[in-house]
DNA sequence: CATGAATGAGAATTCATTCAT
DNA sequence: CATGAATGAATTCTCATTCAT
C-alpha cells in the first residue's frame, strides 16, 4: 500500500514495472506483481494501460523520451559535429548507465519479439538514428568526417557500438561506470582501427 | 506428416523450431506447433529435449557452432589481421544473411531474458569476442592497427557494428543481401569516421 | 451452475470434492470436475487451495475436526471410562456412517500414499489415539479395565476394530446402519474372545 | 541389465515393482522405473502383465498366496482354536514384518481406490476372514471362546487389530520387530479390555 | 520373446483481463 | 476512480501403451 509521493498513479505503475521486469523479466512478471509493488489493485492497472504489453511500450517511451529530447538538445546547440557526437555518446552512456534496472529493460526485455522490435525501430530508434545521421552529415560538411561515408550506415554503426557497450555493461555485473568508457568509444568511432 | 529431411529426428525438430519461432516468436510458438511441423508427436519432442527452452538453447548452439568453427578457420589461416578481419566480417554477414529465419532467432528471439543472454554472452559470444580480440592484437603487432587500442573494447565495438547490421537487416524486410554491406562495414571499422 | 449451498465458496468446493472423489476416486477426479460441480471456474479453485492435493487435505481436516471435537467432548464429560468408550464407539460409527461419500474418502481415498498417511497419522489420527489412550488409562484407574494393558497398544487395537468396521461398511454396499453394530463392537472390545 | 538368477522374468518384474512402489508410491512409480530396475525393456512388462494395475494385483496375489496357504496350514493342523489363533497372529505379524517394502504396499499402496479395495476384499481378504471365522467357530465349539459372539464380526475385529498394528508399524519407522507385539495382540484379542 | 522409440490423450495450473460493487 | 474476486482459455509435460524391428 505504498503511497506515491511524487505524482500520478500511472508513474507509480511504471516505476513498479521497471523494477519487477528488470528483476524477473517481462514474461515472468505478472500484472499482479506490478500492481502489488505499485500499491494499487490489479484492476487499477487497466485504468491506465489497456494491456500488459502497453506497460512495456510506455516504459520505453518514457525512457526514450528523455533520451531523444536531451540528444536533440545536444544537436541543436551550435557545436561542431565532433563536439555533438562527443556529447551524444556521453549522454547515451550516462543515461543508460544511470539506472541499471531501466538498462536491463532497454537492452534485454524490450527486444522480446520481432513485433516489438519493429515498433522500436520504426519509432524511437529510428528517430535516434536520424539524429545521428544528421550529425554525420554535418561532420562531412564541416570537413571533419570522411567524405566517402554513407551517413545512414554510419549512424547505425555508431548506434551498434553504443548499444553493444550498453548490453555488455548490463551483463557484466561490474560496478564500473558505463560512461567511463565514453573516451574509448569516441576514439574508436572517430578513427576506427586506424588502418591507413 | 512431413518426412524427416536430413536424417535425425532431432535435426527435424530443430529445423521445425527455427521456422515456427522465427514466424511466431518463441512465446507464441507452442511445442505442438513445432511437433506438427517436424512431423512427430508432441511427446517425441521430449525424447530429444528436456523442455521447450532447451530447444531454443540447442538451436543457438547448432547455429553458433558453425559460426565459430568457420570463424576460427579464418583466423587460423596465416593471413594478416586486415585480411582476417575482412573475412570474418564477410563470413559473419554471409552466415547471418543466409537464413532469415535463423537470423530472426539469433537477433531477436535468443535475447529473451537476462538469464538467456547471460548464457550466450558467457559462452559462445564470449568465444567469438575472444577471436576478434586476437585479430586486433595481431593487427596491432603487425603495425597495421593503431597501437593505442584496447583490444577487448575494440572487439566489442566490432561485434556491435556487425550485430546492429544484422538486426537492422532482419527488421528491414528488404531483399538486399546483407553481405553486400561488408565493404561499408570494413570501411567503417578500419577508419571510423575519419576524424584526424 | 449449482448455486452455493451453505455460504462460502470454499465450502462449496469441498462439498463438490467429496462427491466427486467418493464417486471416481482421487486420481480419476479432475479439478475441472470439482469446479463444475461446485459451480465455479477452474481457476477459482486455486484462489482457495494451492493445489489439488490440498483439497484432499482440507477435506480431511474439516471432517476430522468435527470428529475430534465431538470425541473430546465425550471424554471431557465426567462419565466413567466404560461410558466414555461406549459413547466414543457410537460416535465414531455414527459419524462415519452418516455420510457414505465422506466415509469412502476417509476409509479409502485418504490413504493414498505413505506421505499422506504419515500426515494423518502424525496429526489427527495421533490425537484421536491419544484420546482413546486416556480413556483406557482412566478405565484402569477406575478398576474397570484390566490392569495389565498397555494403554497405547489398547488404543490402537480399539482404533483398528473401529476402522476395520468402517472400511467393511464402505465396501459392503448394504444399507445396514453402521452404528447398529456398536453393541457388538463394544462387546468385543470389553471382553475380547472371552478366553479365560 | 541386471540378469535375474532365480528364475522367471515375471518374478523379477514383481520384485522390482515392490521396491519401486514401496519407495515412490504406486502413482509416482512409472512402468519405465520398474522396467529399469528389473533389467528389462519397457515393452517387456506388457508381455507379462496386461497393464500397470495388474502388476499391483499380481504383487498382492503373490504375497497373499503365501499368507493364506501358511495360514490355512495352521488351521488345518489339529490344534485348538486358541493355539491356531496364536499361530495365525504370529504368522500374520511375522510375514508382514518380514519385508517392509512389501508391508508398505499391502498396508498403503494396495488401498488406492474403492475399485481396488473391492477386489481385495472380495477375494483374498475375504478368504482370510473366512479362515479367521472358522477358528472363532471352533473356539466357541470347544467352549474356550464366548458363546455370544458373531463369528463374522469377530473375524473382522481380529483382522482390524492386526491390520492396524501392521499399518502402525509401517508408519513408525522404528526397528522394533512387529511380531514382538504378538503377545499383546493375543492378550487383547482373548480378553479385550477385561470389562466384566 | 524382447526391445525401446514413438505415440498422443490427458490434466494441473497460471494469469491477463473483466466487472459488479 | 478503485477494487480484487472470479474467470476460463491456453499450454507444457508426463507416461501408459503399442508395434515395427
Amino acid at each position: 500500500m505504498a503511497r506515491i509521493s511524487d505524482g500520478t498513479k500511472r508513474e507509480a505503475i511504471l516505476d513498479a514495472a521497471v523494477v519487477e521486469i528488470a528483476r524477473h523479466g517481462y514474461h515472468q512478471t505478472t500484472v499482479a506483481m506490478i500492481a502489488r509493488r505499485a500499491g494499487v489493485a490489479d484492476g487499477t492497472i487497466y485504468l491506465y494501460f489497456s494491456n500488459k504489453e502497453e506497460i512495456l511500450f510506455s516504459l520505453f517511451e518514457r525512457a526514450m523520451g528523455r533520451f531523444i529530447s536531451e540528444g536533440r538538445t545536444e544537436v541543436d546547440q551550435g557545436a561542431s559535429a565532433t563536439e555533438k557526437l562527443s556529447r551524444i555518446v556521453e549522454l547515451h552512456l550516462t543515461l543508460v548507465g544511470r539506472d541499471r534496472d531501466l538498462a536491463i529493460i532497454s537492452q534485454v526485455e524490450l527486444r522480446h519479439s520481432l513485433h516489438f522490435m519493429d515498433q522500436l525501430s520504426r519509432n524511437q530508434v529510428g528517430e535516434y538514428l536520424a539524429i545521428l545521421g544528421q550529425v554525420v552529415v554535418q561532420g562531412m560538411e564541416e570537413g571533419n568526417f570522411r567524405a566517402d561515408l554513407d551517413p545512414v550506415f554510419a549512424a547505425k554503426a555508431i548506434f551498434g557500438v553504443l548499444d553493444e557497450m550498453a548490453t555488455d555493461w548490463v551483463l557484466s555485473r561490474k560496478n564500473k561506470r558505463l560512461e567511463s568508457q565514453a573516451g574509448s568509444a569516441l576514439d574508436f568511432l572517430f578513427g576506427g582501427l586506424g588502418v591507413s
